[in-house]
DNA sequence: ATACAAATGCAAACAATAATCATTAGCAGC
DNA sequence: GCTGCTAATGATTATTGTTTGCATTTGTAT
């Protein structure tokens, strides 16, 4: 027997915080920006909550950027734009991707595209 | 000044295992790989050599596996299927991939194709 | 051979995330 | 409205991959 979801307004104000936001956040932004509005938030709730979104789909991950997971409410399919020196995660419309034959290896359920680089604000940063 | 790089056979070691397997393994299997040869290894400077090795380019990071950063000898541009059951990485040739427009963004240095799925393996074990 | 800095082993430090456990609070049935 | 069950939570602790500090070893230029 599955676990029956029950109502919870931290989880809603989580998951609103990420679909409010495009900066693709870490568990520990997302906790930071609710915290004043609720004080009573554990940041643990926010990490259990995420993995709870993150098992139905209603949000993804786009990878561990600086050690941190960053997350995604977005869901349709897209590619994003990793900056290696400030973190920054921007989004890109899905690029067209060939797609190899993985049938030999198993099956596939998703495809990432992501770019990295250096953003212009860094850019700048560098050349001063 | 800029360090000089010394010689050390314990660094070639750990290059050369990397280049000897298409596993794209963790510090750790290297580690292990290694220990029986070369007794007196520290898990220290398997870690120390991997980031020299990422900072000069001679090995890339797939990404982070299942809590575990993943290295890869071969830098030649290529794809990855990860198997999100049990980790297992393997893979593809480039995929064609559309480059978006990422100038407004900033410079773009290089771009990672992965395709998540459960492999063949981990298909058959929920099978049964 | 000598000197100097790079490389290392070891252990302790870190940091992000997960787990534990006692308490709180949805919500279904009465 | 109560009651009972159990999901959700807060606070704290544990876990775990990775990094760092420091004393020692070792490569190498002179």
């Amino acid at each position: 027997m599955e676990k029956v979801r029950r109502y919870s307004p931290k989880r809603e104000a989580i998951l609103a915080c990420l679909r409010s936001t495009d900066s693709h956040p870490a568990a520990e932004w997302v906790y930071a920006q609710l915290k004043p509005s609720i004080p009573d938030l554990s940041l643990a709730t926010v990490y259990r909550n995420l993995a709870q979104f993150r098992q139905d789909g209603s949000v993804t991950v786009i990878g561990n950027v600086n050690g941190e997971e960053r997350y995604d409410a977005d869901t349709h399919p897209h590619s994003h734009f990793i900056c290696r020196s400030c973190g920054k995660v921007a989004d890109l419309p899905m690029s067209r991707v060939e797609m190899p034959d993985t049938a030999a290896l198993g099956r596939t359920d998703s495809c990432s595209v992501t770019f990295y680089g250096c953003c212009n604000a860094c850019l700048e940063k560098k050349k001063a």
